[in-house]
DNA sequence: TCCTAAGCGAGACGGTACGTCCAGTCTTCGT
DNA sequence: ACGAAGACTGGACGTACCGTCTCGCTTAGGA
């Protein structure tokens, strides 16, 4: 999430860095995504909203794109571990999550100006995979192993290709067609998982339309 | 696609426009996305590039936008429509060239800026929407549809569905995870969709691993 | 004079440059080192004061040095080359041109940042020396030239010595002592210069009583 | 000399100032003149270069100029009192010793730089008159008080004219003219003076060409 | 032997100006 | 009336210093 925060743990010599104005500088960021866009958004104009000078806001990050990330982060951080009994029910909570952050406008914006700093800058890209990116990875595979060990899915499942099948999808539509990313959607996804990797003996269980209709 | 494009279609009085510099700055166009990304493109660079002065391209589009909608209309590649006789042996024909475009290092930088584009600009996300990704998607259609025809597939179809599932994986995988956007995960795609929406008497025709062994 | 003045007298394509932009930015800048003193001139406030983009400024002059050393060519004013018929007169006649030059509390300010920045850079300083001083002392040195001949002064007269004999005392008086810069110190000066370079028989004949009782 | 000095002769309670952090700033300044030159000299180069922090020197001296004026003054300050037994020995020898430090390329660039402040500061201008310049003057006048009394000027010389005739013309030179500052004009001053100020019956004791043949 | 006060190096603070780059517009000339 | 060339105003960029303000740490004198 930090991927190009400037990092200054060790307290050592020195005046110390204003938590307040590290405070200011990110909620002028996220103001001002809402208020004029994230195109419009310039380091200038952060710094003059938040009361500070260039170089505080230099000092910390160093780019528009690494504070943007982390403003974006104090909304979108929080990943649940949900535990409902069921592997179905978990993936559904965990989905719903994901769904809250295309749906509210300002992550959205951030997610498509991460993805465009992604398709440029390496580094960026890393650091989006393992911090953002990663616990949510994390937190699906966790379910998915649950969901072995219970026995409602198949012991061999292809965690990486049922992360795909379930975040694909809901990123295609976002980004390529641009339709709604809804709780229809993220229920086909999970649906499609847990039928491709159903247990042997109980294939449609979970039928296609049991989840929808 | 030509959304801002300023028209002169009448052949008024005085010197006529120049097919020559119209092309050149199209092609400057592309060649500066792939180059340095649609972000670090400028019509400053573009007018340089192309060998052009600022005004002759801002005679002709408005906006750096229009310029990119228009200049991607260039390249939206041919698709084909393959007919190998199973629905199998087609969605694999799609996603193979799909593959190519992914695996080619000069393609697969206009995408990433493309995306990036996007994210920025609605009106060059409708055109890659409609010019670019529509005829990959419709490509996808007829083939599914052939399938219902065929009885190789379920009548009933989610279409929008399993275009999610066929492009949406390999696209984060592209994109997000950054691992090889391979065969093996086109498959995978493939036979997904074609589990998902088998006839009901014919579950397991295709297994998971039968695709992929 | 133009020691860093960008030139571009050829008439070649596009838009010449604006006369008035030159004009308003010079004006500008003989303003501020009025108002403010050299040193706290910017480029940026004087962008400001004209009307004009920093481009513009930048564009033809690289630096402010180059700048105020044009600023400073356009007020070089004129000087008198008076003829009283005496040595004596004229030169009272210049020292009195000067002495106006220090009486008047805008040109005095102006001399007072002139000589900031000679003192801190020798375009300038070279500037100034050729364009404002160099005028000046050519007319001493004219009258004194005239006085030689007409055998008011002796043939050998020491031109330099003269010239530092009459333009230091006030010089030093104006900057250095902060004292009145006024007729008597002109007169003594004047009889000084006088009575050293005399002619061999006549020693005494301008007292220096004569010329304050 | 110290003129924006910040005091602190009682010895409160509280660690003492460093003498050698005192040392260090005063010869890091004097370094960094002769290094860069005044005007690249900042006091956070300042601060750098002698191993301090900026607060330290900001303690103790308010403004660059303060500081510098006492860097150089270590250099500069003595200023003798002659007694040759002639007038013009003795103000030959206060006119060598003010050569000297028109010579010293580092005295000279202070110089330089403390004319600037004072051309805009009033406080420096008066700390450098009664402090830099006072002390040289105060000497001049000693000189004449006693050539007075020894016979050897007139009873009634205008201290001040005489100061301006000595002082004026090297400093005109050196600031406007850019000329060598050398023995040949300390002379012709001194001369012009004891001329100008010749008892009434020696005219001539004392000729120009005396003074430099 | 602690306490208090002021010093210390370090470096972050809100600012200002730097010199560059580009946006989008506006002239000029030559074709 | 087009073309290129390039100047125009405007404004953001990222950097360097400004002079001030904390920090944690000496280093003294007085309690």
């Amino acid at each position: 999430m930090e991927h190009e925060r400037i990092e200054s743990d060790r307290q050592g010599p020195g005046r110390p860095r204003s938590e307040e104005a590290h405070t200011a500088i990110l909620t002028a960021s996220i103001d001002l995504i809402r208020d004029v866009g994230y195109d419009a958004v310039t380091m200038e104009g952060i710094a003059a909203r938040a009361g500070v000078g260039k170089a505080t806001v230099y000092r910390r990050w160093k780019s528009r794109e690494a504070l943007v990330v982390e403003a974006i982060g104090r909304i979108v951080a929080a990943v649940p571990d949900p535990d409902t009994g069921s592997t179905r029910g978990d993936l559904l909570a965990l989905m719903t999550a994901t769904l809250r952050m295309y749906e509210d406008p300002a992550s959205a914006a951030l997610l498509s100006g991460l993805v465009a700093a992604m398709a440029r800058s390496a580094p960026i890209a890393d650091a989006v995979r393992t911090g953002f990116v990663g616990i949510r990875e994390e937190a699906v595979r966790r379910v998915l192993r649950r969901g072995m060990a219970r026995g409602d899915l198949r012991q061999d499942v292809d965690l990486e290709l049922a992360l795909h099948l379930l975040h694909g999808p809901m990123f295609y539509r976002f980004l390529i067609t641009g339709g709604p990313v809804d709780a229809a959607l993220a229920t086909d996804c999970v649906d499609t998982v847990l039928r491709t990797f159903a247990p042997d003996g109980s294939a449609g269980e979970h039928s296609a339309d049991g989840g929808r209709g």
